[in-house]
DNA sequence: TTGTAGGCGTTATCAG
DNA sequence: CTGATAACGCCTACAA
């Protein structure tokens, strides 16, 4: 075991002090931005001292003695999925400004996954945790916030866990979608979702649409249909086009990855969209326009970067009540839902 | 400034110590996995008093007096982009399995980000990069080289830069795709691209694609079409269809992000794809299905997989020779590309 | 306005 | 096989 990594080494506060002829604890009033009880002259050679030796503070250090360790941890359950990446960037962007670093986890929506996860960030000493969880470990975020650590909710709550979330109004954007696809005139329509068990947003725009439907005379029973990969997927859209149900039909994705789902499988049963079917979907990707689907839009980029705005508000140990911030979805209309 | 985050006060290797009546410095060879080194019967006991502790050792303080700081730092060109976040994801996977967690930056592009971000990650210590670089800050990745710092670079290589690089057989693949339209019987083939200075991945590309239709004697002086942004595609694509070299005509997009562009701007003036011009792309994105892209799938995942792995490899003191990998690309056949 | 001393949680060194 | 002790680079009293 000799020297595998030996760095060359490293400019530390003592170098820095030295070469200033000031004392370490100086040039940490300098860092910390304790700016007001330096003289002129002193605060002037410490930064030139550091521009010299190209000095850079550890953050290592920094947390380990102080309090931040100027890392925040988020935890997304599909990094793959665009929605997510979306926040992330807020999320990045938003810390950047604040010189934060972004400890990026993908979980994958595994429950098992997710606390390592959590056990690990915690390890590191993160100051905040920005986190849209798949909700089977909340014992374990009570514990995290218990210890003081901000945490801040995206997309999906907790039930009984007072934290900020940031999210959109799920309930209102179902609701209003269904009533659309009602005026235009689809009689028979059924609602796509990956299984709503535990995550908030997916039970909640199910059950906003599932009234929706009931309040218009609409309901079938079969109404939303909860699907786990394309296996399902190819069974639950076969049996809704075999339906009797008369009367103009359509589908209304629960997300992105649904929506890609629906089309393929509609598309493998040579249906016309929107000839046959009408088709409308959370999420706006990409690739929406290309398709010509109307889709609902979330600010998805706005809820990284208010999350992580409500977290560094904390950290610089403003006290606010928590809050549930709901930003508004928008709907952009394109070709999949004529009138019929 | 009393005390704000009053942390319920961390199990630490001393309370272990103490409790399993052993010293700092055995429970700390119990951390680092030098197991051989224990009786049996320290090393059940060390074990045991964790588990009910809930220790967790800090990686904090392990970064600041040993070697690792258990950090991957990430710097990727463009997080939105589903390629990157492909990558992040194999790279995100393979470091979970290893303990180590990922510092995300995202440059968009930026030459002056990514220059912040390389210092930042620097002093949080991380023990390695994986870098998608903008080819603007070559001397600072020398002088983090020089500081021992294990780099990998993905996708986009560096001149002079001896270090281990991960992406796929671009040359190989363009021309290829090059050819194998050519072969289809298009006659005015051109290639869309973002910006190719400093960027060895467009610049490979363009130029295997250049030669393949020089070779051809399809060459017109205007074959590859450099754009930045949605005007300059309108432009660029305006020009291409008033063009008179008569024969049918292919577009030849990039990367996704063009192709996607591409397709917009085809639609815009009611183009019929593949009636009345050709289109293939690289990248595979998930909507390629729906709009019947031919494209050139390229394994992200496992880029991100191989490229960690062999930072993980030098982490570990296993001192190979820097290796260029080219990851082998897939053609994906679909209707864009029919024979004419 | 500046400095001294001690400690954050861990590992390396050197003894037993 | 196990332990004392001194770092690692910085921050926080407390003093001056």
């Amino acid at each position: 075991m000799n020297e595998k990594r030996a760095q060359a080494k490293r400019v530390t506060i003592t170098d820095v002090a030295k070469a200033a002829g000031v004392s370490k604890t100086t040039v940490s009033r300098f860092i910390s931005g304790d700016v007001k009880s330096l003289a002129e002259d002193t605060y002037k050679r410490i930064a030139e001292t550091i521009q010299a030796l190209n000095y850079q503070p550890s953050k290592l250090a920094r947390g380990l003695k102080g309090r931040h360790s100027f890392l925040i941890g988020v935890v997304l359950a599909d990094i793959t999925n665009p929605y997510s990446t979306a926040i992330l960037r807020g999320a990045e962007d938003a810390c950047h400004k604040h010189g934060y670093n972004l400890l990026v986890c993908n979980t994958d929506n595994d429950p098992s996954k997710e606390r390592d996860y959590i056990l690990m960030l915690q390890s590191h000493q993160i100051d905040g945790l920005i986190i849209n969880t798949t909700g089977q470990n909340n014992a374990l975020l009570h514990a995290m916030k218990a210890d003081h650590l901000p945490i801040v909710l995206v997309d999906r709550e907790v039930l009984n866990f007072d934290a900020d979330v940031v999210t959109v109004n799920n309930r209102q954007a179902a609701k209003d979608a269904t009533e659309f696809l009602i005026r235009r005139g689809y009689k028979r329509i059924a609602y796509v979702t990956q299984p709503v068990q535990g995550v908030s947003t997916r039970t909640e725009r199910a059950t906003a649409f599932a009234q929706a439907i009931q309040a218009a005379g609409l309901a079938t029973g079969q109404d939303v249909l909860e699907v786990d990969g394309d296996a399902q997927v190819h069974l639950a859209i076969r049996d809704f086009l075999e339906s009797s149900t008369p009367g103009p039909k359509a589908l209304f994705a629960g997300n992105a990855v649904v929506l890609l789902q629906v089309i393929l499988e509609l598309r493998s049963h040579g249906i016309d969209v929107p000839g046959e079917i009408g088709i409308l979907g959370f999420d706006n990707p990409e690739w929406a326009e290309i398709a010509r689907l109307t889709t609902l839009a979330q600010p998805t980029y706005q809820i990284g970067v208010q999350a992580t705005e409500r977290l560094l508000m904390r950290l610089e140990g403003k006290d606010q009540p928590y809050q549930h911030i709901h930003l508004p979805v928008k709907m952009v209309e394109r070709a999949s839902t004529p009138a019929v």
